[in-house]
RNA sequence: GGGAGUUUAGCUCAGUUGGUUUAGAGCAUCUGCCUUACAAGCAGAGGGUCGGCGGUUCGACCCCGUCAACUCCCACCA
């Protein structure tokens, strides 16, 4: 490869194409069972509604980062990708798509409207997938599951049949929240609670044969029709002459008893409270423990039904200013004061919930909950970072029936019958109803007209992609699950990952996967969280086509540390593109010697005999070790933004900003053969360390370094060397001296151009002579000696333990120099001093242990031996 | 109301069972450089009494208590 091809700057956007497709075409990301150990991860799966956006991004980088990172190592990686049906998210985009084209969800039929569902989903459902390629993924794309794929569905019904029959799934009327707007029930997770300013309005009830009155606060005077009490505390001395009488609800004049209860709050409001057991909660517990009447005043749209006497037909809000109105006009509102409170909204359309008792389907938690808790608590799932630990348990701990059934037609169909007498049967289809029940074949037979809650399939994700309960025993799902690591956001940790880690027990006997990742939420520079609505979400394919997928992947994951929160900055993805560059240009480079070899002296791998050449050689392989291990250990812990952050630094600082320096030749000469062989190989291993982050520009960069006849994307891994710590220390002071002369340099305004006279006075000469060679060309000596006494006319500084002399041609100012002396000293005998006290210290002494005991005695001597320079330093001036 | 978390350089964050020279990185800032890969760069530098107070310890960024600020989750105060 001539260096006159490559370009100035990277540039990704064609490659990133060229090789997406190359790994495909090899069948990379495809898994087979065979006898290597299996690495599985199940994406999450986002819902066919779904583009893409920075929480994907997120996510999937971490996952195709250790599903690379696992291909690399020797395990069979698998990645299965898919979707979720999304019940509620798609059918409110078919019914607004429908709406577009002027068409009424009510004028259809079931099918119509599912046939309308399926070609919404068939065109758009996998957009998403599609966008998740430009990003690398390297997922196995044979195996792409949907939740709603025909067997999947089979799998949803057999297991709500297999519930059904243990008695854990039954039906029940309870309160419920209901979305007006989607007009279905929604479970406690899907509610959003928020903080909502409100009124709080006094009303007085008339007391029944007296002038007496009786005060009561509420936010929702649009439900006193609904009223069928009021409720008192038993021991509120104001109200106990009304213990038994009766109240009249204003405007329609119901009469309604008065009731004692140790729930009411005698401080809060009049210490009265109005029960509406229809349209609240606690009213209905209350309701229900009194055995009160419950008037239910709504329409399932929240508008006023027949039983609310008043404002018939009118939406409940509009309703509540009509009455506030008029309840004022008619003096039965005394004060109105304002309060805030929280209010429950529909996760997906926003709507204000309104509780209602309705009868539904619900699975009874309390038991299946029990080994899904104890498998957390026990960590036999472990979950990072590990502070989810009690936020799961107290969850489950304090766990309620899940509601399972929704007004909805886009989703799997609960299976059960009602005769025309009300009975229910739950079966499969209406075929096996009648083989079990032949005397079913009679009945006439209508099927519930609603749907799961989606969760209600995903919950069986990680074992159903592989058909484990479809087609129990399979040779897949013995050998994938339980899956490794679960990567997703902490705010499904209750819709999700504990109700997988309960279907994995019930169903498939063990757990669902080994660990739980918890990503950080993405929240924009101003910390709140992206959305749609705040449209503070960036355009993530904008950025991609602009920096390129692997700077998006570097600059997301640089910024996410497990389990907090990250504050995306586009300025994380310009770190990454310039990232790109810097080992485009260290290619650059190192091709520019490429046909300007000499041969080796003597071969230099393995060599006993140390030259001052070889050292860069040595100590960047000792120092590749060194990394390697220490990336190694930090992925073991899934803290993969340090990880990526060292290998940036080791390839920035210790590769391209001393390793190459070091080994760079003279203007226009050959390098060593065997160093560039040896250079083409680090840079090689960096890049496979570096791929499974940033796996584009690595994948070419490998076979722009050598000619290869394979990937990078498979490449194994070498097993890890220990490095000599001897070789790294020195490097260290190497680096030190270089970095101290150079200060030096620019404090004394040395042109760069200018070469000095160096003289080291040293007990360990060795040592400097075997890097001699490196440090002449990097603090630009034009002569290096070794002195033991002062040099005349010469500036002087203090770096370790060694002193060293610069003479140049330039005048030196020695205001400088004493200050940075005197600064250094008093800096280092204030150190001394709080080792000496240490020292000094008979307990200390007593306690410590030895080795810290003569860290500190080191550390004595070291700063004295220093002062002792620099004191002699500052007299010789 | 209950629970959890956070507080370290101007900003975003590391700091792995309390002792490796009185704290590290990236970004930003300042100084000098168009030096034979890279100005999207190179070489250097400055910047923090680790939120406040108290305690345990020979020794605390790290453990305990307390106060303050912020964040999140859960919960039925109308």
């Amino acid at each position: 490869m001539n260096e006159m091809e490559l370009t100035k700057n990277f540039e990704p956007q064609l490659l990133e194409n060229k090789w997406y497709q190359h790994w495909l075409d090899k069948g990379y990301f495809k898994s087979v069972p065979d006898n290597r150990k299996p690495y599985t991860i199940v994406m999450p799966p986002p819902n066919v509604t779904g583009v893409l956006h920075m929480g994907h991004c997120l996510n999937n980088t971490i996952q195709d980062i250790l599903i690379r990172r696992a291909r690399m190592q020797g395990k069979n990686a698998c990645w299965v990708p898919g979707t979720d049906h999304a019940s509620i998210a798609t059918e409110a985009k078919v019914v607004a798509m429908l709406r577009e084209r002027g068409i009424t969800k009510s004028s259809l039929s079931r099918d119509e409207f599912l046939g309308y569902a399926w070609e919404w989903k068939e065109k758009y459902g996998g957009i998403i997938l599609q966008q998740l390629r430009k990003l690398g993924f390297s997922l196995d794309w044979d195996r792409t599951s949907f939740t709603m794929d025909k067997d999947y569905y089979g799998s949803v019904i057999k297991v709500f049949i297999a519930l059904h029959k243990k008695g854990v799934i039954y039906r029940g009327k309870r309160m419920i929240n209901w979305d007006v707007k989607a007009l279905t029930a929604l479970s406690d997770e899907e509610v959003i609670r928020k903080e909502t300013k409100q009124k709080l309005y006094h009303l007085q009830y008339l007391i029944e044969g007296s002038n007496e009155k009786i005060v009561i606060a509420t936010v929702r005077p649009e439900t006193i029709m609904g009223d069928t009490a009021i409720c008192v505390h038993p021991d509120d001395e104001r109200y106990k002459h009304l213990h038994g009488k009766f109240a009249m609800v204003p405007l329609i004049n119901r009469r309604i008893p008065i009731i004692t209860d140790e729930y009411v709050t005698m401080d809060f409001g009049s210490g009265a409270l109005k029960v509406t057991p229809a349209h609240d909660i606690n009213d209905n517990m209350l309701g229900q423990k009194h055995g009160l009447e419950v008037v239910d005043i709504f329409n399932d749209n929240g508008t006023l039904n027949n039983d609310a006497q008043i404002y018939i037909g009118l939406d409940r809000f509009a309703a509540r200013k009509k009455i506030v109105v008029e309840l004022e006009e008619k003096g039965f509102l005394i004060k109105t004061e304002d309060y805030t409170s929280e209010v429950g909204y529909s996760e997906r359309t926003d709507a204000v919930v309104e509780p209602r008792l309705s009868l539904q389907w619900w699975v009874s938690m309390k038991d299946i909950a029990t080994p899904a808790l104890k498998t957390v608590l026990e960590e036999e799932i472990k979950f990072y970072p590990p502070k989810f630990k009690n936020l799961y348990r107290h969850w489950m701990e304090n766990i309620k029936d899940w509601c399972i059934s929704r007004q909805l037609w886009w989703g799997h169909r609960i299976p059960a019958w009602y005769d025309e007498a009300g009975n229910v049967y739950v079966a499969e289809s209406i075929e096996a109803l009648h083989n079990e029940k032949p005397e079913t074949k009679n009945l006439v037979l209508k099927q519930d007209e609603d749907c799961l809650d989606t969760w209600f399939s995903s919950w069986l994700w990680p074992f159903e992609v592989f058909k484990g309960y479809s087609d129990p025993g399979n040779k897949e799902i013995k050998y994938y699950y339980p899956t490794n690591t679960l990567v997703t956001a902490p705010e499904i940790i209750f819709f999700w990952v504990a109700r997988m880690i309960m279907a994995g027990f019930e169903f498939m006997e063990t757990k669902p996967f080994q660990s739980v990742y918890f990503t950080g939420i993405v929240r924009d520079k101003q910390g709140r969280k992206m959305s749609k609505s705040l449209g503070n979400s960036p355009d993530l394919l904008g950025l991609i086509d602009q920096y390129g997928a692997d700077a998006t992947r570097f600059g997301i994951m640089i910024s996410s540390p497990a389990g907090n929160d990250i504050l995306f900055d586009e300025s994380a993805l310009e770190q990454g593109r310039n990232f790109n560059n810097k080992m485009w240009n260290a290619l650059k480079l190192v091709k520019l010697w490429d046909g300007r070899q000499a041969i080796s002296p003597k071969p230099l791998a393995n060599s006993l005999e140390l030259t001052a050449n070889s050292f860069p050689i040595e100590w960047f392989e000792n120092r590749l070790n060194q990394v390697t291990a220490e990336v190694e250990r930090m992925m073991l812990e899934f803290r993969l933004s340090e990880a990526l952050k060292t290998i940036y630094s080791l390839i920035w600082d210790d590769f391209c900003s001393w390793y190459l320096e070091w080994i760079k030749p003279g203007f226009e000469l050959p390098i060593d053969a065997g160093v560039y062989k040896k250079t083409i190989s680090f840079f090689t291993e960096l890049m496979q360390l570096l791929h499974p982050f940033m796996p584009f520009v690595t994948e070419e960069l490998y076979h722009l370094l050598d000619e290869r006849n394979d990937d990078l994307c498979i490449k194994q891994f070498e097993t890890i060397v220990a490095a000599d710590p001897q070789i790294l220390e020195k490097a260290i002071l190497l680096k030190e001296v270089i970095t101290g002369l150079r200060d030096v340099r620019n404090k004394q305004q040395i042109k760069p151009k200018e070469t000095i006279e160096l003289f080291i006075h040293t007990s360990n000469t060795d040592t400097y002579k075997s890097i001699e060679n490196i440090l002449a060309k990097q603090v630009n000596t034009k002569s290096i000696s070794y002195s033991n006494s002062n040099v005349a006319e010469s500036f002087s500084c203090v770096i370790g333990k060694d002193k060293f002399y610069i003479k140049t041609e330039q005048p030196i100012n020695t205001g400088h120099q004493k200050s940075d002396l005197l600064k250094e000293l008093d800096h280092l005998k204030g150190f001394l001093i709080s080792v000496e006290k240490k020292l000094g210290n008979e307990k200390f002494v007593q306690n410590a242990k030895s080795e810290v005991l003569a860290m500190e005695q080191k550390k004595k001597e070291d700063a004295e031996t220093k002062i002792r320079i620099i004191e002699e330093s500052l007299a010789a001036l």
